[in-house]
DNA sequence: GAGCACTGC
């Protein structure tokens, strides 16, 4: 195993450019890095140094034997370590757990990676999904003594809340402690961590919210932050303001005028898990589709006519196109030869019901082959068994924001060669598979190697918030990992602006600080602090709560009409926001009764997370200040005053011609045909956002009056 | 008369 060893602490401000260009780069390449590989690799790697990186950049199809078991140095190690043996011996029970810890490729890496961490400020290990490195890295330096209550805490970053809660069961069962105490972890609505938790799994999003209160983060001694290639905006932030706060605890001293204790930061990334794999055989189109969903319907059909068994796997931008091809596949299916393997569908999105999801896991029954029809939500959520032929349209939906018109759209896209590699892995789990990909080799060359980082491509006035809201005040000349454009940084500062979250010298208001504590997008949050004024601060929580979850509707594709209907009970008036505080209001009538919701349409895991919502508001509403229990009653143009503090910049104004032109833009808008004022003629609309999609619609339309506008209107008129 | 990639506080 090849590890170059990194120069001391001094140098670590130039490790972490470093380390930020290999991030953003190239995760193969690069010096200072540490990598972690299954043992026939390592071996290799020993005897061929100069072979490694041409090694790593292989094209993900290659041959690779999975890594045999058998550690030479575990004998070492094990003698090595008393704390570990102590620990080991508290439960023989789970003596093979052990065993199994050693086996994991990042074992043999124990007493190096304790060593740097001693030496150097900041690490970065880069390893395969399934080396063991989320899991074993925070037990090691536990187990080395580098973790202590005293000394502080390690925290362990993911991305995605799931991960954090399995990690941290996992972590505490190896580890031989309940879920809670040395082991814990810590997400919205959920938190399980003691007095004596030394490791803490937790969300990226909740290490930010521990930022606004504790920006030096003292608590820990070391963070690592996971999934860091994945370059969500919350992990690009969360990286500078770690390093910041590395920087801070080594330059300064605290209020006893004493040191504080350096900060260590690692870094980890996955690659891709090539080495883990069977081969798979990469078929490219001989020539460009024009219809990709045409050419993942023939290309499937002609899989499973020609193909011995096992499953499918095809790659879609989204839910439309999987519900059409179920149904293309479907009405093939009944044309097959009687002594053909019959198909049967599975549909995977974010959006299905779980108990549907959980739907792809059974295995096809036999005499079948299963067909599972996926957004990329199977390229790394998820994870399929029995699949060995994947079926890639190279195509995805990408959220973007154009900050000039202040819209947001969704658009199918080309995927990255990341993303491709990676979904063409998925058929190479288990035995040697194939994947088709319908596009030619030469536009594979010519996709981006990543996809845009998020933080390029998105609304950034809650990040610029928080930013503000850590007394960043230059925010224009922040230390990104990739700086967003201008144009999308002065789109977010004069959204604050104007929302008076920031004075017209850029600096955060104290009215700025209070919206940050909330976890809401700015709008919502100045919101909520209006309310207290307008006396309305109980529905005002309701309808921010209402809109925090994608929809409170659901409907099936073959029972539109009955949903629609199901919908025109709960109608107001008013439009789409009271209409939501109606569904609220039966729902609580019917104590959530899952037979009512079903009836009525409702999507009951939805109402739950308003519900685990609003709860989180009327709590922080209450710290602040706040009175919860103040309301409008029935007298809803309160409420939908109070939402024109956050929102008057989405209002739109009909014109004599009968279409509607936003106030501030003047763009032409349409109410969007899922509201219930969809092509209702009224003087003036407010809207929570605006979507382009064949057109530019206005979405959650409320009825209001031109004449609100300028009682709320605040900075604007200044 | 349209549509909903994926996460998170």
């Amino acid at each position: 195993m090849k590890i170059n060893r990194k120069r001391k602490n001094e140098k670590d401000v130039e490790e972490l450019e470093q380390s930020k260009k290999n991030l953003k780069i190239d995760h193969n390449k690069g010096i200072h890095k540490k990598k972690v590989t299954d043992k026939s690799k390592t071996n290799n790697d020993k005897q061929n140094p100069q072979k490694k990186n041409d090694k790593d950049s292989k094209q993900p199809s290659k041959n690779i034997d999975i890594p045999k078991t058998g550690n030479s140095k575990s004998h070492q190690i094990k003698s090595n370590n008393e704390s570990f043996k102590k620990n080991s011996k508290k439960n023989t029970a789970d003596s093979n757990l052990i065993e199994f810890r050693k086996e994991l490729p990042i074992w043999q890496e124990r007493n190096n990676l304790v060593q740097e961490l001693k030496e150097n400020d900041t690490i970065i290990i880069m390893g395969e999904m399934g080396s063991g490195k989320s899991t074993q890295t925070p037990q090691f330096l536990v187990e080395a003594g580098l973790i202590t209550l005293k000394k502080g805490i390690i925290a362990i970053s993911q991305p995605r809340r799931v991960a954090a809660i399995s990690l941290a069961s996992r972590v505490s069962h190896e580890f031989g402690t309940k879920l809670g105490q040395k082991v814990g972890y810590s997400v919205r609505f959920d938190d399980k961590t003691s007095h004596s938790t030394l490791m803490k799994y937790l969300t990226d999003g909740m290490l930010l919210r521990e930022l606004l209160s504790d920006p030096l983060l003292l608590k820990y001694s070391t963070v690592i932050l996971d999934e860091a290639h994945e370059r969500t905006m919350r992990t690009d932030i969360l990286f500078a303001m770690v390093k910041k706060a590395q920087e801070t605890r080594k330059n300064s001293i605290n209020q006893k005028g004493k040191k504080y204790e350096h900060l260590k930061i690692i870094i980890m990334s996955a690659t891709l898990d090539a080495a883990k794999q069977f081969p798979v055989t990469i078929n490219y189109s001989s020539e460009p589709q024009s219809d990709y969903l045409d050419a993942a319907l023939t290309t499937t059909m002609q899989i499973h006519m020609d193909q011995p068994k096992g499953d499918i796997l095809v790659f879609l931008p989204g839910q439309e196109d999987i519900e059409i091809l179920e149904k293309l596949i479907n009405d093939y299916g009944t044309s097959l030869p009687p002594d053909k393997l019959k198909v049967i569908t599975c549909l995977l999105f974010a959006a299905l019901p779980t108990e549907q999801q959980t739907k792809v896991f059974n295995l096809a029954p036999p005499g079948t082959r299963k067909i599972i029809l996926a957004t990329n939500i199977a390229e790394t959520s998820i994870t399929i068994r029995g699949v060995r032929y994947v079926v890639d349209t190279g195509k995805c939906k990408i959220r973007k924001f154009n900050a000039k018109i202040g819209m947001e759209s969704l658009s199918i896209e080309n995927v990255s060669k990341n993303s491709a590699d990676q979904r063409l892995g998925r058929a190479g789990r288990e035995a040697p598979g194939i994947c088709y990909r319908l596009f030619t080799e030469d536009e594979y060359n010519k996709m981006e190697k990543d996809t845009e980082p998020e933080i390029k491509r998105c609304n950034l006035s809650s990040v610029i918030l928080l930013l503000k809201a850590l007394e960043i005040d230059d925010v224009l000349g922040f230390d990104y990992m990739d700086a967003p454009s201008r144009t999308l940084l002065k789109k977010a500062l004069e959204h604050l602006y104007i929302l008076k979250a920031l004075n017209n010298q850029g600096k955060i208001t104290e009215l700025g600080k209070k919206m940050a504590e909330f976890p809401l997008e700015p709008s919502y949050a100045r919101v909520l602090i209006a309310s207290q004024e307008l006396s309305c601060t109980r529905e005002a929580i309701e309808i921010v709560s209402l809109l925090s979850v994608d929809s409170i509707f659901f409907s099936p594709q073959d029972q539109r009409e009955h949903a629609s209907d199901a919908k025109k009970k709960f109608m107001s008036p008013f439009g789409d926001l009271i209409t939501f505080l109606n569904v609220l209001r039966s729902y609580e009538t019917q104590k959530g009764n899952s037979e009512w919701c079903y009836q009525n349409f409702i999507n009951r895991r939805n109402m739950k997370h308003v519900i685990d919502v609003r709860k989180q508001l009327i709590q922080l509403c209450t710290r602040m200040g706040i009175p919860t229990n103040s309301s409008c009653g029935n007298e809803y143009e309160i409420v939908l005053k109070c939402m024109l503090c956050g929102f008057f910049r989405n209002s739109a104004i009909l014109q004599p011609t009968n279409n509607y032109r936003t106030v501030f833009s003047n763009q032409s808008v349409n109410i969007h045909p899922s509201s219930t004022l969809f092509n209702k003629k009224l003087e003036a609309v407010m809207y929570t956002e605006l979507v382009l999609t064949s057109k530019p619609y206005m979405k959650h339309v409320s009825a209001i009056q031109s004449n609100w506008l300028y009682d709320t209107a605040p900075n604007i008129q200044e």
